[in-house]
DNA sequence: CGCTAGCTTGACACAGGTCAAAGGCTGTGG
DNA sequence: CCACAGCCTTTGACCTGTGTCAAGCTAGCG
């Protein structure tokens, strides 16, 4: 899946994290250098594995180093929904407080690598008399914040989506939103990203059934929009998928 | 639409807003004295009218006394997709952080009633040295804490409502939902409840068409499961519509 | 007392779901 | 190095939930 995302050092790895919050907000001298020792914990997730289950004990606050997850939920029926898919650089198990999107169950949708973010929390619970000193020095409750707010904005879009969307459309916002997440990690090579995702986790996201994602994405190839091979995606008219898709990229709310 | 609605004084209204917070987590005595200026500054609004708009400026912090407002996006075409419905108790306008949700457009469904919530906010905001003795005296931030987590809370259940379930189901669990939130604000009689909602309204919230939406509450009717005069609701069999929209109520975190 | 907004109904169209089977890949073990 | 197993993708045929259009109907309101 991720191309040897298991030989990558984990200096190239954190990497991302780094880009991630620095997209968020830029991130001061004392910060990074804070951040310095954030790939020396790490922990490797197999597929499908449990990160986190609802009403479980919560994972521990971490970065996605390398891999996918995503958080959703099951019916009694077995039909399940995916509330938001986790990329490298996404962040998981803050519960600043516990708001109810980071206490749904998380799940590993290939390998995953995981930093603890302990480094980080120091400073943030420290928040005695000189909390404000802490936070000059390096904490990222600010971060955090907007790291929380985005996610929240991704997942109104997703209503939307849901709501009010065709799966012709649906299917081209889903990729528009990936291209640009992934652009706040690193540079988009050519409109070209990693999405190692099956189909089936595709539907459960986009609320479709497996057969018609297929068709979806076969149409959308077939009119020229995007390009598939492996797991490699690529978007060869931003501009029409973007009028398709009625796409508007997050706004990062700086603070006022 | 509400019965004698602006016949009602605004103490009566504003008990709904106690009962509100007090559902939430109980209110002290402190905290019930604080709230007793809450009806004075009251403000009227035409249905249709815009409360908020999306990117726009925000609302000031207040309370539904009566009415039902509604949270929109809309797409460029027109369609309109609602995240959700605010009734008498909830609370609008507290933007303790950006929260996105919080900065979506709002929109007066019926005539609704609002009351400012200035009071609540003295406390909040005079966060000094003393802040800790302020909460005792009377700030709310935990109970709008709570608030903005069940509002949430709601919202996850929407996103799987839209993506996976039938027309059917979502209205059967719409329905709970309201019923659920109107227990909270106060007794239900007999499982019925006022909704003053057009099925425009209904059809947009749930991702489907007002015809589709018209014939799903025939159905609902026809089997006995519902009952509707008017804007009231009768929920007939509860157990059997919890059943069909695999209907669980949300859980209030109480602080840990 | 007519108008308008909302509800209801029927006929029809089509997006998307379901079922079933055939092809790829890829990893694993003989 | 081949063969098998398992997971994914792809395809075709068919079905159905839901949308669309269009026309009455009802009731509150000016």
């Amino acid at each position: 899946m991720q191309p040897r995302a298991s030989g990558a050092s984990a200096s190239l790895m954190t990497a991302v994290v780094l880009r991630r919050l620095n997209a968020l907000k830029t991130l001061s001298p004392a910060q990074l250098q804070r951040l310095a020792p954030l790939g020396e914990r790490t922990e490797v997730v197999a597929p499908g594995a449990i990160l986190q289950s609802e009403g479980g004990a919560p994972i521990r606050p971490s970065f996605i180093l390398s891999g996918w997850a995503c958080r959703q939920r099951l019916l009694r029926d077995g039909r399940r929904q995916i509330f938001s898919l986790l990329i490298p650089g996404d962040a998981l198990g803050f519960h600043i407080e516990p708001r109810p999107l980071s206490r749904i169950s998380a799940v590993a949708l290939t390998k995953v690598v995981l930093a603890s973010a302990e480094p980080l929390l120091g400073a943030s619970i420290s928040s005695g008399p000189h909390a404000s000193a802490a936070n000059e020095s390096g904490a990222f409750d600010e971060h955090m914040r907007l790291s929380t707010c985005l996610e929240d904005g991704l997942l109104l879009d997703h209503v939307v989506r849901l709501g009010r969307q065709t799966a012709y459309e649906r299917t081209a916002h889903l990729l528009l939103e990936l291209h640009w997440r992934w652009s706040l990690i690193g540079p988009v090579d050519d409109r070209r990203f990693i999405m190692p995702l099956t189909q089936e986790v595709i539907a459960d996201f986009l609320g479709l059934s497996i057969v018609h994602v297929n068709r979806t994405l076969q149409q959308l190839r077939r009119e020229g929009l995007i390009e598939m091979s492996g797991s490699q995606v690529g978007l060869l008219d931003l501009a029409q998928l973007t009028v398709i898709a009625d796409y508007q990229p997050q706004v990062l709310h700086p603070t006022p």
